[in-house]
Formats: C-alpha cells, sequence, structure tokens
DNA sequence: GATGAATGAGGATTCATTCAT
DNA sequence: CATGAATGAATCCTCATTCAT
C-alpha cells in the first residue's frame, strides 16, 4: 500500500490499475505456467519461473493456487473451456457437403485452437497423462470424448448422405484426429526443434491431410482392396493387383 | 583368464553368471530407464527408482553412466537402432503394388516398433524435445529423416507407376508418419490411462487408417476439389460443392 | 517503503530487525565458515555445519552463495582486505628506528590480524592452495605480495638508514614473515592440539623473535635492545636495557 | 594366477618379481598416499587415486589398511622415523662452534628431510592436525618433541661454551624452527602455485636464515661470516670461527 | 593375495512451500 | 494482498568399504 494513495487524483487511476491487475493476476500466472509447462514439462518448471515470467513474486503464486499440481489442473481446465458446445451448434446448422464439413473442421480448429497456445495443452497431456491421472480423466472427458463425438457426427452425417463410404466408423474418426495431433506435436516439439524453413507449414499441411483423405491415393478411384493383406498371401495378392492396375 | 575357470563345477558357472550380469547390466539399466522415463518424464524419474527397477543400487548406476543425463542420452541412442538400412533394402526388393507396400509398411512397423519397447521412445522424445536440444537433433537425423525418406521413396514408386496421383509430394509422407505418431502416443500417454477394451487396438487402427489413406472417404472416386478452401468465399464454396454433389 | 513503517511501535522494530538480520546472514555465514574451514579443512567441512553454525538452514546457506566453493572464495577474498594501503602509509611517516618499526610492524600485527580470526585464512589458504589455483593467486597478489613489499620497504629503510646491515634483502624479508606465518600455523594447527599451558604465548614468541633477529644469536656483538618494546612501558625498558648495554 | 605358472622357465621370474613387488606394495601406497595427501588434503584425496597411483586397485589397498583414516596414520608413521637418535649422537659428537652446528643442523635438515618427500609430512600435519588429534599427539611427541629437545641443546650448547646470548632459550628454539617450517609450506603450498623462479631457492633462503639469526641486523655488530658454508670446507671453518670466537 | 563390481551412507544442491513483515 | 527470506524434504551424485570371484 503506497503512500500515493493518499494523494487525490491519480490514486483512483492506480487504484483501478492495480485492480484490474488483480483480477488479471491468475490469467497471468494460467499463461506463464502454459507456456512453461509446454515447453519445459511439469517437473522442470519451477514456480519461481512461472511466477517471474507473470510478474508476481513466487509467494503470489501461491495465493492463487494451493500448489504446483493446483496450478496444472488449472491451466488445464483453462485451456479445454467447452468449445464444443459451441461447435456442435455451428455443425448443427452446416449447409454444404460433408467433405467441405470436414476441411472446415480442421480449418476452424486450427485458427482457434491449433495456433493458439491452447493446443500447448494437447503436447502438456500428452507428456504428463500418466503423472495426472485424475486431469487426465478429466480431460478425456472434457476434450477427447467431445471431440471424437464431433468428428463421428459429421463421419456419420456424411455417411448418411450417401457422401462418404466408411468401413470402420469408430476408428475413421482417428483418421481426423490423428494428424491435428501430429500437427500440434510438430510445433511444440521436435517441429520446434527444427531449423527455421524446415518447420511444417500449417495450412499446407493441414490441405495435404485433407486432400489425402478425402481423395484417397489412388488413381483409379475404384477403392483399394480394403481386404487385401500383406502376407501371406503375398503372391496372390501381388497378382490380384497387378492384374486391376 | 583365471585357472579357476577351469575347473568344473560350480565355479565355472557362477564366475559366468556374474560375468553376464555385469555385461547386461547396461542393458537392464537402460530397459529400466527406458520404461521409467517413457512413464513419468525424465525429471519426475528418480535415478534409485531405475536402478531398483534394473535390481541394482543406486551407485551402480553410476558405474555405468555418469549422469542422469548421459543415461537419458543412452536410453535414446540404444533404441533408435539403424533399421532403416535394412528396411531400405527391403523395400528396394519389394515385390507387388505401392498400395501393397505401404500397407506393410505400417505393419511392420507396428511389429518391429510401435508394438516394442522402442516405441516409447517417440514419445519420450517429444515429451523431452525442448529439454535435449542435442539429442533431439541427433533423434531428427537418425530417425525422422531416414523415416521420412523411406516413406517418401514409396510414394514416390507409387506415382512412378502411376498408382498414386499425389499432389503435394513433401507433406504427403505425413499422412504416413501422423497415423504411426498419434498410434504411439495413444499407447504411451492417453491411451494408456482408459479403460480396457476403450482403449485402441493397433492392427484395426491401422487398418482403418490405410484403408482411408489408400480409398479415400469419398464414395464418388472422383477426387475432392484439392483447391477448395473454407473462407472468405465460403458460400460460393458451398454452391459449387452443392452442385457436384 | 510500505506505510506500515511509518506506524510506531514493535512493527517498525520487528521489521527492522528482520532486515537487520538479512543484511547481517552473509557476514556471519561468513564467519562460521572461516571458523570451520579453518578448523577442518575445506572437504572436511560440510555446509549443513556452517549453516547451522550461522544459525540458519542449509537452504539459507544457498540463498548466498551459489556453491560450497563460492562460500570459500568469498571467506578469502572478505578476510584479505587491503589493510595494506592503511599500514603502508603508516609506516610512510612512522618516526623512529627501524628497529622499533620491525617490532612495530610485528606487534601491530599481530594484534590487528594474528590474534584475529583472519589469522585463520592463512592456515586455510595453506591447507588448501593447491585445490584453488584461481583463489591462491588472488591471495597471492592481494596479501602475499603487498605484506612482502612493506617489509622490504622497511628493510630499505633500515639500511639506507645505516642501521641494517643486510647481505641478500629479496630473503631477508622471509626473516620477518617466517615468525609470523609460524606463529599462525602454531595458533590454527598443531598448537592448538596442545595441552593447555604448553601453547605458544604469542607476545612471548613475537619478543623472542624480534630480539634474535635484531640482536643475533653472536656474543661479540652489542646486543640490540633486547627489551624493546614500542608501547607503553617503552621508557622503563630502555632504561633497564640500557643500563645493560 | 595366470596360465604362465605351468610354463617352465619363466615362472619362477614372474614369480620372483610378483613377491617382490607384493612386498613393495605397502610401500608404494604410502609413498603414493603421502604424494596426494600433501597436495590436496586428506579429505579432497581418494583412495581409489592412491591405489592407482601405487598401480593397485581399490581393493587391494583396503587388503594392507584397514581404513583411509589407518592409511594416514601408516603415512605419518612411516614418515617420521626416529632419525632424532641418530641426529642426537652426531651432534653429541660434533666437533665445531655452536654456530657451525647451527647451520649444519639446518643444512643437513633440509637434505635429508626438508628435500625430501617427507617434508609433506609436516604440511600435511599442519593440514590436519585437527581432524586427527590422536595422530598429532604421536607426531607432537615422536617429532615436534624431540626436534625442539635436539635444537635446545645446540642452542644451550652455544650458551654454555660463551657463544650465544641467548635472553629465552624456551622460545629462541623457534627462531630455528619458524624458517624451516616455513620453508616446507612455501614448497607444499603456496610457493608451489607460484611461476618458475619466483619460488624460493632453498639453500639461499637457509643461508639468509641462518646469516641473520646469527649475525643479526644491526649494523652495530661484528658480522657473522656470510661466507661461511658447512662443507666441504668445515674443517676451515670450524678452525676460523673457532679463532675469532 | 588381487581384483573390481557392487553397495549405501553421506553430502551438496534444488525447489516447492510457508510465513513474518 | 504482496513479498521474498527462510525452510527442509527430496534428489543427484560421490566414494569408502565390502566381498564374490
Amino acid at each position: 500500500m503506497s503512500l500515493s494513495k493518499l494523494i487525490p487524483g491519480k490514486t483512483e487511476e492506480v487504484q483501478a490499475k492495480r485492480e484490474r491487475r488483480k483480477e488479471a493476476r491468475p490469467g497471468e500466472l494460467l499463461d506463464a505456467a502454459l507456456d512453461l509447462f509446454v515447453e519445459k514439462g511439469f517437473a522442470a518448471t519451477r514456480v519461481e519461473e512461472v511466477a517471474a515470467r507473470a510478474g508476481v513474486s513466487k509467494g503470489t503464486l501461491f495465493l492463487y493456487f494451493q500448489s504446483k499440481e493446483e496450478l496444472f489442473k488449472a491451466v488445464v481446465r483453462e485451456n479445454i473451456s467447452g468449445r464444443f458446445a459451441e461447435w456442435n451448434e455451428e455443425f448443427e446448422t452446416f449447409q454444404g457437403t460433408s467433405a467441405e464439413m470436414l476441411r472446415y473442421c480442421m480449418t476452424v480448429w486450427w485458427e482457434r485452437v491449433g495456433a493458439t497456445k491452447a493446443s500447448g495443452i494437447t503436447k502438456l497431456m500428452i507428456s504428463e497423462a500418466k503423472n495426472f491421472p485424475e486431469i487426465t480423466a478429466f480431460y478425456q472427458q472434457e476434450v477427447i470424448d467431445p471431440g471424437q463425438r464431433l468428428i463421428r457426427r459429421i463421419l456419420e452425417r456424411g455417411v448418411e448422405r450417401g457422401e462418404f463410404r466408411i468401413v470402420d466408423l469408430d476408428y475413421a474418426v482417428y483418421s481426423v484426429i490423428a494428424p491435428m495431433v501430429f500437427l500440434v506435436m510438430s510445433k511444440h516439439s521436435l517441429g520446434a526443434c527444427v531449423p527455421q524453413g524446415k518447420a511444417l507449414l500449417p495450412e499446407r499441411y493441414i490441405a495435404s491431410q485433407v486432400d489425402i483423405m478425402l481423395g484417397g491415393l489412388l488413381t483409379n478411384t475404384t477403392p483399394a482392396d480394403p481386404t487385401a493383406t500383406i502376407s501371406p498371401d503375398n503372391a496372390a495378392n501381388n497378382k490380384k493387383n497387378g492384374a486391376r492396375n
């Protein structure tokens, strides 16, 4: 409490700024913590660093979070806001093909999640899942499950409308999720350790993934024989395929 | 070489056992360390735990590895053996369609890497990449780059033989890699925190991924419009696509 | 500067005490460390002991000194304050014979250094010199060299004024230094392990050393005034000795 | 036990060499230990280093010495052999002035002790005295006391023969001891950390010390013969000095 | 005897957490 | 509320000592 409090005029402003900052404190701490947890992992991040990056002292951090672990949980909770409700609605009323929906889904996910700091949570959860079973379960139920349901609904819509031919719907969702998870991992892990210019370009990456996912790799758009397996009937396959090509 | 070694009976065996153990030590420690690093991360793993799991005392670990960090590096180095040379050769002489090659590639990768402990290295590297820039660079050059080149060659073969139609070859490789990385992450992270029965079935997962990758999602095997983007001309797209369908 | 500081009563005092303690910490730690390093050597001294003797916990020590080694360096640095500047001046203006100067020099050295904790540094440096080459060089240049120069100047003065006859000036300085070093060693090492009563009496020791140094051992010489002391009974002594001469 | 044992001829030699070495073991270990203890102090010396320098394994060291502490004691004991009996006798029958005796005493001490590894013991004891009270007492009684008695006897002789005028005999001995201790300290501590060329020249140092001790610094005295040396012209000197007295 | 692999108590250092100010 | 000095449990690492070979 400074003397300035007694000085009229300026006082209010300062007071106001201070309170604004005060309310912003937890948020600033969560931001700083997210950055550092993502960058170095939970264990390797020191609370003092978090506090310093948030511009407060170590003690202040513990004013807002009971422990480092609670801070971690708060970071996760804070960044997995139920955007799915909003998205669900958006997709419920989507006009257009299911292919467009998928493309739109991934594009919008990148813009609103993947490209933002929130994407760090994915990396964080993957790195620390085993150390925080409780928060992992929470994440599973708040993020993974809704996400899968959302994608599943898109795929179902495609199938119902005759746009998609999907053999194994339960696992097809991973064809959408896997590329996104990979992109996030690339951004926050190995990809971040690669020289400038060699890093993944997100838009191009997403475009490629969507194209292949939607279009397939085969030129003869006759679907690949999904029952084809490699061995032991390799020869047979070779013949059959050879014939087809 | 002592005379006692020539004396028949128990001596020889015990001697042998001791020497075998001595030679086995580093391997046992590396195994234990891999397990724990993958499970809990580098920082959260205590060297004493590693030693205990390997059945030795703390001090013994430091007999073989100068520090915890050296242990980490050794774990990574040990598990990224250049299997690629062997694989390259295998694929050089592969008889069959490129579709088969891809399917075979992923199947064999799962059997020989994904399903084994070695797959933990991927999770480990992704979690700790930023904390170990040196070993990350090593991993990049010893694992990631060769892996990408291998897959790229398969895709090129497919294109050359007229089997594949690939728009963006540089990024198409990620359509093969991403599913594998995702599978490993699932196995070692979130997926491991899920109740039995809900976990990913690797074979089915791979089958689905390959099918979709190869066959595409669209029933009309006319490729998706690769130039299609979502915004800002959303409406236009909707119309155009709507027309097509 | 908080308002609470302006509130009279206990607050202020306590605050003050805390701050005073905080500022005193490093000094208290250095004192404790000097004691223990001198007593047991660097390696055999545990930081926890140092902290305990300073009345703080282990962790607190590391708040002020990065490592045990830094603590050692700080201990040395702290205790070799450039008293030589002050002394040089004192001797520059010294009135009296060069014999008196020498006697005064050694007496004053004992009072201001030898008898104080600072003398432990000599023992410490001699014990640990080889383990701390860097700080040893520092000590050489900050203590030994200036000390030798100071003594050399006294001897030169004596020679110039025709009081001293010195054959080998470079080595004559050691006739002054050696007794002081020996005294310190005695105090802090073997001498400290001897039963009460057998220990060296510093004043008597210095008197003897000075007498012999000044007067020589041979009878065919007018003895130096062996009872001459600097103060306060200088006159009385002079008379007694004068009688003898 | 190697196979070579079964080969005739060479066997004996090898066996012989082995046994010779075997008996030399403890000595080699003591030598190595002395070196290292003197160089780094007791605590900072690792037994493994000692063993390595002696060319044996760590385990072997413990075959000969129960513990590191026992090794220390043995090192001290080994190097303080009662040379005093021999010296006492030598001095009992000394022909010549007491001044010569003193000069001879210091010269011979340097040759037989100061210049050899044994001098390291002094440094060692001074550094570690407080940590080894038991062995310190032993050292006091085996080395310091006899040494002081020896020197005292020389001084007494000088006084009795009217050669020396000594006011405080008890402390006069330190005028002989201090320079020697200082020389040893210089050799093994700070002096060893000084650039080549700046180091103390022992002979010159001793000459200076003896000259000053004998002759005094004051001009109003017949100088001690500064050219006096002990050998080879010992007899000549004896005569000359004898004449003077 | 000799070896050196193994041990584990001991010590330096870190860092989450507390609390007086 | 905010601070940051203080704490001490936790952890990495060392090294004297043991013991099976």
